[in-house]
DNA sequence: CTTTTAACACCTAGGTGTAAAATT
DNA sequence: AATTTTACACCTAGGTGTTAAAAG
């Protein structure tokens, strides 16, 4: 029933989009598999604890507020996602983008050419064409309502500026260099890359966000 | 060089547009004449002190964050135009509205029905056709950086939730009714209604926005 | 002299993890 | 026992009039 945004959040840099070209650049998370998860604290990973339907429903789409905007605009500029809002209330009136708690996700960038013939400016599910969908293997997560492995806490309260008030002042920021395992995330409450990609045209699956890398 | 909120915003109510059409909803704030003014404090009102040449800039258009939006929804919602920033800047470069200090104002509300010609994503100029533009008389309202009226403090305190720091917390919030004067608006800074419509369908220019009312 | 700017305390509005309580 | 919800102190972010200083 609550919500809360995704951190980190994702961050995407594009190349290749025709300058003077309108595009609308969206955000969907889509499930990895069909099972449930849960933590074995002394192993630190996360197991398989059962299948779950993920119900067919179509995954809500977050249009990025800059939506529309040149290809040339949006080529000049990172493009963050820090507002989408995440929540486990299959009703939600809000808008915001539906999981279930315990789950394994995967965002989705799409790139979506302006077409005349169709009214982009508030659409809920993508067109059937002029789309180009990236994904990246580095930002799966798994979804929780508390968090299960206390590095994850520690990497939220280092890096969201809004956890500041838990700072320890003695410690350094940690580094994120050595927190590649997969990390649990809190779904009225936030995301959890396995690794922390500033912006992910570092990433593995796809060092050019031109080239589709899934989806 | 700095830029506040218009207050009191404008709000509107719309009527007669065509449920499934979209529009989009914008407004923009134009002279009333070409004067400069000074505020006479014994006889409480403004002067001309001069003439100003606007020198013929169109003025910037702010689009509702709504927009585009089904003529259905607008008509069921007062539309409030309470995010509008003003600025004495005339090199603004984020698309806030320019006036000058001491002069006289008049704001217009643009319905703007969608064409699927024209891409109405991002518009900085009024189009030449399928435009209605209404004006309310008593919206006119005097820019200032200090104000010059006291019964105005009064009432952006009263009325601003922002402000509440500053109410009195013996006194009642000041009734509007008597306040139908000309008001200094503060334009870094904000915008006094001569009468403080809470929704301008009660104007006496014009009872129904479907009806043109100047502009 | 008049008008504008800048720093400030005081608000609204909303994003954090925490810890206790509630739910399943 | 595991998971979710709620109230909370503590933040970020930004909108007020005030006041003193600066600018014209």
């Amino acid at each position: 029933s609550a919500r809360r945004r995704m951190f980190p959040s994702v961050r995407v840099k594009v190349k290749g989009l025709e300058p003077l070209k309108q595009y609308y650049i969206a955000i969907d998370v889509v499930p990895v598999d069909s099972k449930r998860y849960r933590y074995v604290y002394h192993s630190s990973q996360w197991m398989v604890a059962g299948n779950t339907d993920h119900s067919c429903i179509t995954p809500r789409l977050y249009i990025h507020p800059d939506s529309p905007c040149s290809g040339e605009t949006w080529m000049r500029q990172i493009i963050s996602f820090d507002r989408v809002k995440l929540t486990n209330n299959e009703m939600d009136d809000k808008g915001h983008i539906i999981l279930q708690s315990m789950h394994k996700y995967k965002p989705r960038v799409h790139v979506i050419a302006q077409d005349s013939r169709f009214d982009l400016a508030q659409i809920q599910s993508l067109p059937a064409e002029g789309v180009q969908t990236f994904s990246f293997q580095e930002t799966e997560f798994t979804t929780v309502t508390a968090y299960q492995n206390q590095q994850i806490t520690k990497l939220k309260i280092d890096r969201n500026p809004f956890a500041k008030g838990f700072r320890d002042p003695g410690r350094n920021r940690g580094v994120l260099d050595g927190l590649l395992e997969t990390y649990p995330w809190r779904p009225p409450l936030a995301l959890d890359f396995k690794a922390f990609g500033a912006d992910s045209q570092g990433g593995s699956s796809s060092s050019s966000p031109v080239t589709s890398s899934g989806g």
